[in-house]
DNA sequence: TTACATACCGAACGCTCGTTACGTACCCCC
DNA sequence: GGGGGTACGTAACGAGCGTTCGGTATGTAA
């Protein structure tokens, strides 16, 4: 293969595909250098070349998870407000094997993040940024009468963001207790209970 | 140091709680036997003598880990119904230090289990261990009209427990974010909403 | 043709891991 | 007061890890 100056990014992307793989069938405790190496059918100088130390590798993995999150096939969004709010938390769920191999690493990376704090801060920040994704919807139920008008929206993002990412942890664990239409089930009877909720609400 | 023949369970005793700060500091990625037998001082053979292996080791700390979860101190269950499973839930969130380092020796265990299938069935029964142990609660609260009569306590369970494990996970990442009075409002806000559910839901 | 930079391989380094073998101190029992 | 089994410490093994290094192609430039 001739040094071509332009094949940087081809490679990276090769690389990206392999390091995708091991993730999804052995999490982010199998990432090593050597396995990605083998997954190519390449030297672990070679992707030295492209990742000076694992840590970049680790780091381009993460980037590498978000953007498979990003870049996901989702569902259209049918309208504002509440309907469009089920599309993306639907979009979360492990109703299919890749939606569930994405969960499965996303989960998986939780460990070494709360160890590194570098790397629990960017898992904070992609939390932050997952919370303000929903919030536009929140606005637009609220503004179509969805929701109270004294609703903390806030608030309401992450109690959405918890409830979806506790089912994801469970559906994982036990998938033929949490078949997709369970799970959509309990998505919509959070959102009923949600949207139904009582303006001056009780407990406190 | 003599052999006295009834020392293994104190030895034991003593193995558990290095593991315990091991796993509190370092999480599972970090519990190794060099780490325990430093952080006991003394060698790892020692270790062997009580845990042959490593995977006896790491059941040993699974096993732990539930016991310090059960073992927790627990605010007083003040009523039936709402009141009480608000009590058992404020004792899964992240509210003292000590709950933050279980929860968080929690989360980093799931790498483990979800990549080895016996410690994923052992998780998934802990998980059904937990619904049922809402369950009750549920079932009073649905006796004292607290809940419609038609709702379905299992998904209502399964959606408590997601919805508590899912701020969890937010609130070990970002602990600034969720102080304990906000991770309290939220749950507050999410019960109230939960049990003015109105019956025969509108979504699905 | 020579000189040089790039891309990559293969091998090795130093380290840590789980595990094992061996030596020794100790207590119990005779 | 000597066996013998138990309870360790010490030291090492082999494997796997991240990382480094020398060598070898292949391209571009003079």
């Amino acid at each position: 293969m001739p040094p071509a100056p332009g094949d940087r990014d081809a490679r990276r992307e090769d690389v990206s595909q392999a390091v995708w793989r091991i993730l999804a069938d052995h999490g982010f405790g199998g990432l090593t250098l050597r396995a990605v190496a083998a997954e190519m059918g390449v030297s672990t100088g070679m992707l030295m070349h492209y990742f000076p130390t694992k840590r970049a590798l680790v780091g381009h993995a993460l980037h590498l998870l978000e953007q498979h999150t990003s870049a996901r096939p989702r569902r259209p969004r049918p309208a504002e407000g509440a309907a469009a709010l089920r599309a993306v938390l639907l979009d979360v769920l492990p109703l299919t094997p890749d939606d569930a191999a994405r969960n499965r690493v996303w989960v998986s990376s939780w460990d070494l993040a709360l160890a590194d704090d570098g790397l629990r801060a960017d898992q904070a920040g992609r939390y932050v940024r997952m919370r303000a994704a929903i919030r536009p919807h929140l606005e637009a139920a609220r503004r179509l009468g969805e929701l109270p008008p004294e609703a903390d929206l806030d608030r309401l993002a992450a109690t959405a963001v918890a409830f979806v990412h506790g089912l994801v942890v469970q559906a994982l664990f036990d998938a033929e207790r949490f078949p997709p239409d369970t799970q959509t089930a309990m998505l919509d009877d959070f959102l009923a209970s949600l949207l139904s909720e009582t303006p001056g609400g009780s407990a406190g």
